[in-house]
DNA sequence: TTGTACGCGTTATCAA
DNA sequence: TTGATAACGCGTACAA
């Protein structure tokens, strides 16, 4: 059976407390004892038991991950659960342990916040979230530490790709290529990321001097790749007017959109070239392989663990942050040479 | 702050006993009161800290789930994950947490079922895993409640696809559009499902007196995409030739070969057609779309949540257990009309 | 039918 | 420097 403090307290002849001291590094002890139990603890590989810990102490050593409200996204999203993936890796190295916030208890229906105090997680990752969600908004303005890889609010510390930087990269590689005529694909405004690079491609034109028509931008309804495939197809029809190139601002958007187009008669990258937007596998995997936009997940991830660590460790006050990951582009090809 | 059963005993004028007998519904209890104390739950929305409970009772509430021995495989396995998420799905409704088993819990290396046994979880799901790996091994033979999604031992639970049907039905596919010479292309033999597979090839083939070559069975090194595409280039050299139809043991490797085949000058489907294995997300959104054995991961998913939870509410003895899930084939466009 | 008292394994506090 | 004791919040024999 599992050892307990009190075996390991007794075998040594010493009491509990000095025991958990020990294991805890909290208190002072001799560095003989000290020594004596360490030794003793690694050999009898006793840990404490992590529930009791939890009751007594505060800490909890957990960290509450909201992925999604709309529980439709699942974990096989290829950039979110990339995201997730290294957070992970890096706060278990450092002894945390995640768990998925749900808003159910056994039969409860509870809000983020109280299923937080209820599992009293130490702090809370918001790997992607609606800002417009009252569960969402509470724990933010909670005295919880809260990171967010994705939205951006008031009094939240979030670290996201540099949107703008990314669309950037992508019109000043169109102009290098020559490729004149411009066009967008964005998904709902309604998402931060996508208002801000829509924002930034307008600005650049203008800034740069460069023509563009606001019914260059177009936008999906969805996330989908058949999202992507009805501009295609939408696109595919003004041929009169096509574009040298559409930056599109998702690769399953980009991967539907270029199967639009083809569909229209139109040859990748021959007649369109075509950008996307996140560098998942797949998008070295497409025939043709997409030149993309590519978001560091494992960047992202890994800045979001050290904030919320730190967060966690010295609670400062609650004020909004925003750390910009770069990102960088990755010429494949759907692109002209 | 939280409320506690004490603060729900004494604004009732009852026993904390009383209350922890109604909300877990143990003991007699006067439906008057009983009815009293549940009303005021529901409005209070009392709910017990897990903690306190966890430590106290012997439920835990909670699944350790093995996602993978090598952590190279993240969540956003296509297939891996979206078993996980439908078990996910269904054992939350039914009011369990998931938590992610690592073998290192904060700074001690733990086997998996010292780690299960720390944190007291009700049971243990391997969704995918390694047979020889004397932790799993460890966690196997122990009392603990098991099912698999991947892995196949004695006295273990397993629901897996069955891979026997999904290899007839291609090559039955195959007769039925007069493609001759069937090739297949496995993963490494060390993965059961792939040993299947090739066993049932070879048998089918026989049985339906059809010819085939020990040297049309590929064998890739590893699971990705590059693999696939070595064999696709193998294949494209022996011009003189060149298999009718190929059988692809996952659609990742499929990809890979496609485009293998195609840098060898060779048309998916009309020189040559392929079936992939899985059905994930990009089978529908590669070009050409990918024919593929579907693999009903969400019905995996379920039966494994509920097979698990039977047997966590039952303790029945350990024995071996296999429960097939029927595949299916579903016509894309990388193979012959 | 309800309440009392104790145990679960730890940590924190305070006394020795 | 170490140890005794209470407290964490809940479940459960057992007593009332």
């Amino acid at each position: 059976m599992k050892k307990t403090i009190i075996d390991v307290a007794r075998e040594l002849n010493l009491s509990p407390s000095t025991i958990s001291k020990i294991v805890n590094n909290t208190g002072r002890i001799s560095p003989q004892t000290r020594e004596r139990v360490l030794k003793y603890v690694k050999e009898s590989g006793y840990v404490a038991m992590s529930n009791a810990r939890k009751l007594s102490s505060k800490k909890s050593w957990t960290i509450g991950v909201i992925y999604s409200d709309i529980s439709l996204v699942g974990f096989e999203h290829p950039f979110f659960s990339r995201i997730l993936q290294s957070f992970k890796n890096h706060v278990e190295s450092m002894g945390y342990d995640i768990v998925l916030i749900v808003s159910k208890l056994g039969n409860n229906e509870l809000t983020y916040l109280e299923w937080c105090r209820n599992k009293k997680v130490d702090g809370i990752l918001i790997v992607m979230g609606n800002i417009n969600n009252p569960n969402i908004i509470e724990v933010v303005a909670s005295d919880y530490p809260c990171v967010s890889t994705d939205i951006v609010m008031p009094n939240l510390h979030s670290i996201i790709s540099d949107d703008a930087q990314g669309i950037k990269l992508g019109i000043e590689f169109a102009i290098k290529k020559g490729l004149k005529r411009i066009s967008v694909v964005s998904g709902p405004l309604t998402v931060r990321s996508f208002n801000t690079r829509v924002q930034t491609f307008r600005e650049e034109m203008t800034r740069r001097n460069l023509k563009y028509n606001e019914k260059d931008i177009h936008f999906t309804v969805g996330f989908a790749y058949e999202d992507g495939y009805r501009i295609g197809l939408e696109i595919g029809k003004k041929k009169d007017n096509i574009p040298d190139i559409v930056l599109t601002f998702s690769d399953v958007l980009a991967f539907g959109l270029i199967r639009g187009l083809e569909d229209s008669g139109l040859r990748i990258p021959d007649d369109v070239s075509v950008i996307g937007y996140d560098d998942i596998d797949f998008a070295r995997h497409y025939t043709p392989a997409l030149t993309t936009i590519a978001q560091d997940t494992e960047e992202i991830g890994l800045r979001a663990a050290k904030a919320l660590l730190l967060s966690i460790n010295e609670k400062q006050e609650k004020t909004q942050k925003i750390a910009l990951v770069p990102v960088r582009l990755v010429e494949r090809e759907t692109t002209k040479k």
